[in-house]
DNA sequence: TGGTAAATAGACAGATCTGTATATTTTATT
DNA sequence: AATAAAATATACAGATCTGTCTATTTACCA
């Protein structure tokens, strides 16, 4: 509703994604966003509240935009789970790519109950189960252990191309899914 | 050489794996180490040397645990690259398993040049530079490539495992690694 | 036992951090 | 134009952080 709000979302998520949410401060974002410190805490109860709240927001775009991926790969169900790998590769082409937000808020936040730690672990929940849908739909043997399976490898690829700043761990990525879907297929 | 020097390292590489590099502040390690803070910078020229060189000490041990277990794993080369896999879920369940220190590293240290970043890379470059001479003495198709599919299935077990702190992870990567392996065989 | 190196305690500077308090100004709606 | 809500500026408290300084004590070794 706030343009202010959103305005603080989008760029704390930036500025945490790039630099880690610890090393990032809260003036930091306030002077990207141009916003004032009053209007962050009218917004959010804490530091921790504003990630959660940017990790929720983002969550939300995009799964919607793999949703919509998935959609326009077609009826095929290969391919739309294909379209996951796909998704990630044109991601990790982006200019502003720094690697994956939620996978960082584990890092950081190792207890249990923090709300970042909270919010990677929902995105990721919401994400593993859209694949094994897939895979279920798909009519793939053992969907939820290879649902599992095709996720290490999409975030082992986030993580590398992050690491190395190199995009064509999702061709690697891509290429291994493949073989798994294929060795899953009972039609083969 | 130093024994202060190596509980410094040591200690620093529990807490910073546990909770995070910018998290834990000097005093945390000092106190934790029971180490005064003169002797940790007569040794060490800032926190970053100290976390780059925990790194080093923690990538040596790790690297040569691994030769251990491959060696340990005898002839048979697909044998060999499993011993990875058995590693990791041996690691995994170790009561004080916290995920990978080198990935959180790349997370938190997002600029270039800096020193924990470049100590994570050179770790996981070891890494894939072992496992690619795997693939390759074991006669596998596209050695280098396998490698680095067999590393994103590693890594994000690793991910997943600290994520949910769930271990059976690595069951699912050592699976995903035969289908992956037995496909780049050539003689099956 | 004397001398040298390593480690210690403890205070401190200076910066930065999260979060709050107060009073004012802008914006939007009616 | 009047009123209510949203956002602002600014200062501040209190904690925490890295790194330094000085003086003292411990440990080792010839």
């Amino acid at each position: 509703m706030s343009a202010k709000r959103e305005q603080l979302l989008d760029t704390a998520w930036a500025l945490f994604c790039q630099r880690g949410y610890h090393a990032v401060g809260i003036d930091t974002v306030l002077a990207e966003a141009g916003v004032a410190k009053m209007t962050l805490y009218k917004h959010f109860a804490s530091k921790d509240d504003l990630i959660a709240a940017a990790m929720g927001k983002r969550s939300a775009l995009i799964l919607a935009a793999i949703d919509a991926a998935v959609a326009e790969a077609g009826e095929d169900p290969r391919a739309r789970l294909l379209a996951l790998f796909d998704w990630h590769a044109a991601w990790f082409c982006t200019a502003d790519f720094s690697g994956c937000a939620f996978m960082k808020a584990v890092g950081e936040f190792g207890e249990a109950g923090a709300k970042p730690r909270e919010a990677a672990t929902a995105y990721k929940r919401a994400m593993v189960e859209r694949v094994e849908n897939l895979c279920r739909k798909a009519g793939l043997k053992s969907p939820a252990r290879l649902a599992r399976q095709l996720l290490l490898l999409v975030d082992g690829a986030t993580l590398y191309a992050d690491m190395y700043r190199d995009s064509s761990y999702a061709k690697d990525a891509r290429a291994a899914a493949e073989v798994l879907i294929d060795a899953a297929d009972g039609r083969s």
